[in-house]
DNA sequence: GAACGGATGCTCT
DNA sequence: GAGCATCCGTTCA
């Protein structure tokens, strides 16, 4: 795999990142085994302007750190009993990122499935963005890494053959924030979440 | 140190 | 499709 997408392919704006992640394979390699994961489903959190992301209005915490840093950090986010996992857009302290929804299974479907137990079956082992962390074994022991390098790093996949986009989910309650169509996915791809 | 609430997932109807 | 279970980081006292 020598096809590692360098730093500079995080260097654009985000709108334009997150389609450009669609089809790429993400990989994470442990002692478990590879898995990979190709994303077909993201969102992009638009930092200063957009009431949805963390960051919103340049809010810098503990938390939110990271994404003021370098393009291409992962930005890991626990959310109830669940990890999220976010890459790092744009330049530095600009608070943007790109939410990785859901990723297609493509190496180590045992693996995946393992991890996720009974409930992990068919589409239902990554098509969101709590299962597609557990299936691929992804923690807040990667917030702040570059993913750019080994063990968990993203290599060019498939490039999709059409792309939709429309409103992102589960952030109801911000406002006209809601109604930003900055969710995409790759057209008829089961995995999509939903 | 306690309270709060969320970029979800799962089960049941 | 709707309702609820479930935790930990952030925030405030």
């Amino acid at each position: 795999m020598n096809d590692i997408l360098p730093t500079d392919f995080y260097h654009q704006p985000t709108l334009e990142l997150a389609k450009s992640l669609l089809g790429t394979y993400l990989v994470h390699e442990s002692k478990e085994g590879t898995v990979i994961g190709r994303i077909v489903e993201t969102e992009a959190y638009l930092g200063i302007e957009d009431a949805a992301a963390h960051s919103y209005l340049g809010r810098r915490t503990k938390r939110t750190e990271v994404m003021f840093g370098s393009a291409g950090t992962v930005y890991t986010y626990v959310m109830h009993t669940h990890c999220l996992f976010n890459i790092v857009a744009n330049e530095r302290d600009i608070p943007e990122a790109v939410l990785v929804r859901a990723v297609e299974p493509i190496e180590g479907h045992e693996l995946m499935r393992s991890r996720r137990g009974e409930k992990g079956k068919g589409r239902q082992v990554s098509n969101g963005p709590g299962k597609l962390t557990k299936a691929l074994g992804i923690t807040m022991d990667f917030y702040g890494w570059d993913i750019t390098k080994p063990p968990l790093y993203i290599t060019k996949g498939e490039t999709p053959e059409a792309i939709e986009e429309g409103v992102r989910i589960g952030i109801d309650n911000t406002g006209e924030a809601r109604y930003y169509p900055y969710r995409f996915w790759i057209k008829d791809n089961p995995y999509v979440s939903r």
